[in-house]
DNA sequence: AGAGGTCATGAGAGGAGCGT
DNA sequence: ACGCTCCTCTCATGACCTCT
């Protein structure tokens, strides 16, 4: 790169000369930050020359390396674009590169007749934001002999540059990296926390271990300080921010809530799972309806029959322990099970006093063959009471181990009061509150959709009913024929204006709005169906059904070498053949010395050791 | 959950042809 | 020789599938 010719205005970036730019490498640190302190990533935070008819380069690449800098710093895509060539020797003389929204879509895409899918969002607004770099004649440099710098369209912001497909691009360091990698039997998400790690990420497992791990406040700020130290982390405002935060999800901190024993994560996967086995990515909504009712049924049902078990079952005690019969009594089956793996846990721990302050003693619990991890665990002898630092009690709602090796030490082997049974967790949990099982039960179907479907069910019984003999089907038939009767004089009484369902809607809504809605609802109502059905891409499922000898299908076999126990993409002889044409061309004695000695590694039954063999 | 496979699609790149 | 438009081909990408 070339400082300006002296001919061409010299124009200012941030007050800085831009000669001073030019021997800088065109970019100088101007130290800024967004908004929230972030330090975007390198180059990013760093002004870029303007490119200028007549800036020079020493290769074209240079060009596009520049351009393409240039372009993320300004927040839009590049590509290249129309390549002139010298018609006389077939070198390339000058090339475009325009903006990545240069042009529009050809008209063969937007007019496709073959269209499947529906058509991808439209990327191109004609832009004719461009450099052109032409070689310069007689000398072996490049320059700028055009530049368009406007845009018919929004820029983005330096943080959004990214995702810019021209600037998705990794190294060559990281695409060997993933090779290596890939070629190790390394998986892809691994590949990327590797990338992850080795552009500046932490050690997951250790930051892992500091969020979970922990049981004290006081434990996780001195992990969380030396995690930052080792990774020279202190000033990274995103982590600054979440430290702020930490009350609020930091294991540590929040074990002093009831929690149900769950994280929000678990509580988002347990609805997961809730929906899994009724619901899919492809489940119609008018479907979906209908499913959740029945995803919500089940879980009735499955509520009716742990109450059950609960009310008609005794558990098998397995200590001698009074305060495990009245947990059997008390607790429902589930919270009983984890109490007692508690209570039978609790023995492996020894309970070693550490101090005692008036009445409050202070004991150090560990297991009998570990000093470690030691927790601790007062004990109030005028109330019983006992707190342990692990906050189970305050996470879960049940008494932990290490409460219970203290309390069987100081010979409380009765729950006092009562006082470690949460309500929640007892078998009279829902005794005063509405029960929800009956009230959706008895719901009074209100929209049109559960109006008919619970008028469905209803005829469908009736049906059964009125085939069981003549004598029933003759007196349904009749019922049913002044029932239509009836129906109809109703409709015509609808048809005046009285229509009945105005009982059901809020008065607060205009008259007029409602009849509109209604109107439209139950012209919908009629002629609502499932969105046009799409065959979906991929490969699609087999509708044969398979034979008994071939529903165990072999091993995998290569569409390119025709050799099973693997497929295409992990085709040694494909990639070494890629890689051996370019080994070939370099003619490197190495290339041939790597190869030969990749064999040596396959496995006997490889396709390379078989042509070896042959 | 992840690997491997198929398919659809548009971006990207370069060539052909023509006018200046 | 250059610059422009149009055309064609390859490849990356994403969606979605089955299989392990």
């Amino acid at each position: 790169m070339v400082e300006p010719p002296m001919d061409e205005e010299i124009t200012l970036v941030d007050g800085i000369d831009q000669e001073y730019l030019c021997e800088t490498n065109l970019e100088v640190s101007n130290e800024n930050h967004d908004e929230h302190g972030n330090e975007e990533n390198s180059g990013n935070n760093q002004e870029i020359l303007e490119p200028y008819n007549g800036m020079e380069f020493e290769s074209l690449e240079e060009g596009l390396e520049y351009y393409t800098k240039y372009a993320k710093h300004k927040g839009f895509g590049i590509r290249r674009s129309r390549v002139t060539k010298s018609r006389r020797t077939q070198v390339i003389i000058g090339q475009e590169f325009v903006c990545s929204k240069e042009g529009h879509r050809a008209k063969k895409y937007v007019n496709r007749e073959d269209r499947t899918q529906v058509a991808p969002d439209e990327t191109r607004t004609g832009c004719k934001a461009m450099i052109y770099v032409s070689k310069k004649v007689g000398v072996d440099r490049w320059i700028i002999s055009r530049f368009t710098r406007d845009h018919n369209h929004e820029l983005a912001t330096p943080k959004s540059a990214p995702f810019l497909r021209a600037h998705r691009k990794r190294t060559r360091a990281q695409r060997n990296l993933i090779d290596v990698l890939d070629d190790s039997g390394v998986r892809p998400s691994k590949i990327m926390s590797v990338l992850a790690t080795e552009s500046g990420g932490i050690d997951k497992s250790q930051f892992a271990k500091c969020i979970h791990n922990v049981l004290l406040p006081s434990e996780f700020e001195s992990e969380w300080a030396a995690i930052m130290g080792k990774y020279g982390l202190q000033e990274n405002s995103w982590l600054k921010k979440l430290y702020s935060i930490r009350e609020k999800w930091i294991p540590a901190y929040v074990r002093s809530s009831f929690c149900a024993g769950m994280s929000t994560t678990q509580r988002s996967e347990s609805m997961n799972k809730y929906f899994k086995d009724y619901v899919n990515a492809s489940t119609p909504m008018s479907k979906f309806v209908i499913q959740y009712d029945k995803a919500l049924d089940a879980r009735y049902n499955k509520e009716r029959e742990q109450n059950f078990k609960t009310m008609n079952s005794k558990p098998i005690l397995k200590t001698m322990y009074p305060m495990e019969k009245e947990a059997s009594i008390v607790y429902t089956r589930k919270m009983f099970r984890k109490f007692q793996d508690e209570l039978i846990h609790s023995q492996q721990y020894v309970a070693g006093k550490i101090n005692a302050v008036e009445q409050v003693y202070k004991y150090g619990v560990h297991e009998f063959d570990k000093k470690k991890p030691e927790y601790i665990v007062t004990f109030d002898v005028s109330s019983t009471t006992t707190a342990c630092k692990c906050h189970m009690f305050e996470f879960v709602g049940i008494p932990c181990r290490h409460q219970l090796a203290v309390l069987i030490k100081k010979k409380v082997h009765s729950i006092p009061d009562h006082r470690y049974f949460l309500d929640r967790w007892t078998r009279n949990a829902k005794q005063g509150e509405v029960d929800i099982t009956s009230d959706h039960d008895n719901n009074a179907p209100t929209s049109s959709m559960m109006l008919f479907n619970s008028v469905m069910v209803h005829s469908l019984e009736l049906s059964e009913k009125a085939s069981r003999s003549q004598k029933h089907y003759d007196i349904a038939i009749g019922g049913l024929q002044r029932l239509f009767e009836e129906l109809d004089a109703l409709k015509i009484e609808d048809d005046k204006g009285n229509s009945p369902t105005d009982v059901v809607i809020s008065k607060n809504v205009p008259e007029a709005v409602l009849r509109d809605e209604e109107t439209h609802l139950l012209s919908q109502n009629s002629i609502l169906l499932d969105p046009p059905h799409v065959t979906t891409k991929g490969r699609p499922k087999s509708i044969r059904k398979k034979g008994s000898l071939e529903q165990k299908k072999g091993s995998k076999k290569c569409s390119h070498c025709k050799q099973k126990g693997h497929t295409i993409r992990t085709c040694r002889l494909l990639k070494e053949s890629r890689c051996g044409s370019s080994a070939e061309i370099t003619s490197d004695p190495n290339a041939t010395k790597q190869v030969s000695s990749s064999h040596i590694d396959q496995d006997s039954n490889t396709p390379q050791n078989l042509n070896q063999g042959q």
